[in-house]
DNA sequence: TCTTGACCTTCCAGTGAGTGGAACCCCTAT
DNA sequence: ATAGGGGTTCCACTCACTGGAAGGTCAAGA
């Protein structure tokens, strides 16, 4: 099968393919003609790859997850502390993002948004602490 | 003033300000030795600068909105749309982070994380469709 | 047989927003 | 004179791709 075939199947774009043939991900054969040629567990593993990242796992998570997939003696908490590091990230990641959505929603309400340059979102960046509730 | 003295008012790395300057946010003169040399103005436009990127702006954000910021001609309008359209960004951003922490949480809580292979983490990335609620 | 068009190949460069490091200059205090 | 703590430039690296150029391959149609 042919790369575009198998960026078909796998869900991911043909230069997503090679270049995790570059990183070392997958390692398809080639045919005489010099195209790659991928078998069914190249696509499995594709596939793989493009499920773990759509659930936002590093391309470093996915090798060692991928690895932990071949390896039918794994253990299942090699698999769950990864998953957990990475929960723990994006938990955080929420809460960052939220605090800026809280900030950024307040001023976007405080803001007149008219012709006139008045402005609490600029007050807010130029904080020359005229800003912020002035007792 | 000095990078360093900027750097520490402003509560940004040295290697930034210069960043910020190679992309001409700010134009700091030089003494005579080649030394930046920050005015206080300079020092409230990187304060600024750091406020902004902490909400989570872009860098071409930031440009414009120190644009709207020294221009005192301004209609606040023109800074909320920026406002707005980055808690958008911020929004689907969270709004994607949560589906993978709420897909993650659960495959976290189901795999029992001992010294078995068996694996509903891995079973979910592999999913040769013996996954997902078998009905 | 020739040509067209859709494939495929490699390699180079760019993204965003810095960060690390090397090699070197400047200034002050001892 | 030298040690240290500033400062300077420039280049490379990060992450996970993505775009594009230049060229090779293949099957179908005129």
């Amino acid at each position: 099968m042919n790369i575009g075939d198998a960026a078909r199947k796998a869900g991911l774009p043909a230069k997503t393919i090679r270049y995790y043939e570059d990183i070392g991900l997958v390692k398809p054969g080639r045919d005489t003609n010099g195209y790659r040629a991928f078998v069914p567990n190249d696509i499995h593993k594709l596939a793989f790859l493009a499920r773990a990242r759509a659930l936002g796992f590093s391309i470093e998570d996915c090798r060692d997850l991928l690895a932990l997939w071949e390896d039918t003696a794994r253990a299942s908490a090699d698999v769950r502390q990864i998953a957990q590091k990475h929960l723990a990230r994006i938990e955080t990641k929420i809460a960052d993002l939220e605090d800026m959505r809280d900030t950024l929603k307040t001023l976007v309400r405080e803001c007149a948004g008219d012709d006139r340059p008045d402005c609490p979102i600029l007050n807010r960046l130029g904080d020359t602490a005229q800003n912020k509730t002035p007792a």
